[in-house]
DNA sequence: GTCTATAATAGGATAGAC
DNA sequence: GTCTATCCTATTATAGAC
């Protein structure tokens, strides 16, 4: 998609901060199409399927971005606490130090039938495996690699959401600095 | 309001089953109805201030059931152990075991000018700040008592979200299972 | 205090020109 | 590939009977 008015790696970090802002409901056509820069007719375009393949594209967008920028570091060379660093301020970075939500916490919302559900599922489930794996690599056992790699995706969604609801910065900021104790503890 | 055809204590609680489970934009005034089991027409009766004044109102009713069954019994008598396992039970049975949301995390989720993040805001402070007085009584000094207690909503609120997205309720169980060692570690 | 009926608007989606 | 104009439905909200 050479000659067009935006790129569409442009596009679909709009549609992210639009659906990380405003969730699935939230996120009106109008309010999309303002945002992007583009018509509601040029969003069908698009993404025939309508807003349901949009909020589609960017968690798959969100999930090669994770996987380029978060998994593969995860998983690559160095000692693991350098891994867990280089994880960490990503993370700073993608929320912008607090400052913006999770789309997996605001398209997961809605009963059981949300359509969003199994790939938010499945994202988490390979942030998991990463994490599990720097764990084991500093001594752990796979179930305590396990515990703490999630201990740590608890704490970033925790901070996320508190740190939303008191409209403080610094409880992310805390999180953050917490994270290494949590994965990687000093003794094994 | 005696002779009514459902409480008002009734309405709120289910009026808080919907806000919690889809949000406020998720929430269509249809849907509240028959989840509710009132016409439209009559939701404006009760709430002449439409969905916004539900909502408000499901926050102040959600207040006063922690300010009761959360935060007296925590400010109340006993050793801080007791008080907190006090505190784990009720979020266990208020959260279905992982299986329901949180009404701050699914109504915090917008702008900035969100109407609902004040009173939210004020809660989480209220629930914060009776943490850390256990905390303190365990022993703790009042910056690492509060730290604690952060780290208990942050918990709370991060196997809830990590719970939903995984549809994992055993990520909830887990997180209530550390929730002493978090607020009253041995080591003072 | 609850209802049926309806108004008024916003929302998602499409047609067809350029 | 993007636009303007439009359609249809869902949504919020109100009027007025009982």
């Amino acid at each position: 998609m050479p000659p067009s008015k935006v790129s569409r790696e442009d596009v679909l970090n709009r549609l992210l901060a639009v659906f990380r802002r405003h969730g699935f409901e939230g996120a009106s056509l109008a309010m999309i199409a303002d945002e992007v820069g583009l018509q509601k007719a040029s969003l069908y375009h698009l993404f025939p399927g309508g807003k349901d393949e949009m909020a589609k594209a960017v968690l798959e967008h969100v999930h090669a971005f994770m996987e380029e920028k978060v998994l593969v570091p995860l998983r690559g060379e160095g000692d693991p606490a350098t891994r867990l660093h280089a994880m960490i301020e990503q993370v700073r970075a993608f929320y912008a130090d607090g400052r913006l939500s999770c789309l997996f916490d605001t398209l997961s919302v809605g009963g059981g039938d949300n359509p969003f559900r199994k790939p938010i599922g499945d994202a988490m489930n390979a942030w998991m495996d990463a994490l599990a794996l720097v764990a084991r690599e500093h001594g752990a056992t796979a179930a305590v690699a396990r515990q703490r790699a999630e201990r740590v995706l608890v704490t970033i969604q925790g901070v996320l959401v508190v740190a939303r609801c008191l409209d403080d910065l610094k409880v992310f900021s805390r999180g953050m600095h917490e994270l290494p104790a949590i994965l990687l503890p000093a003794d094994v």
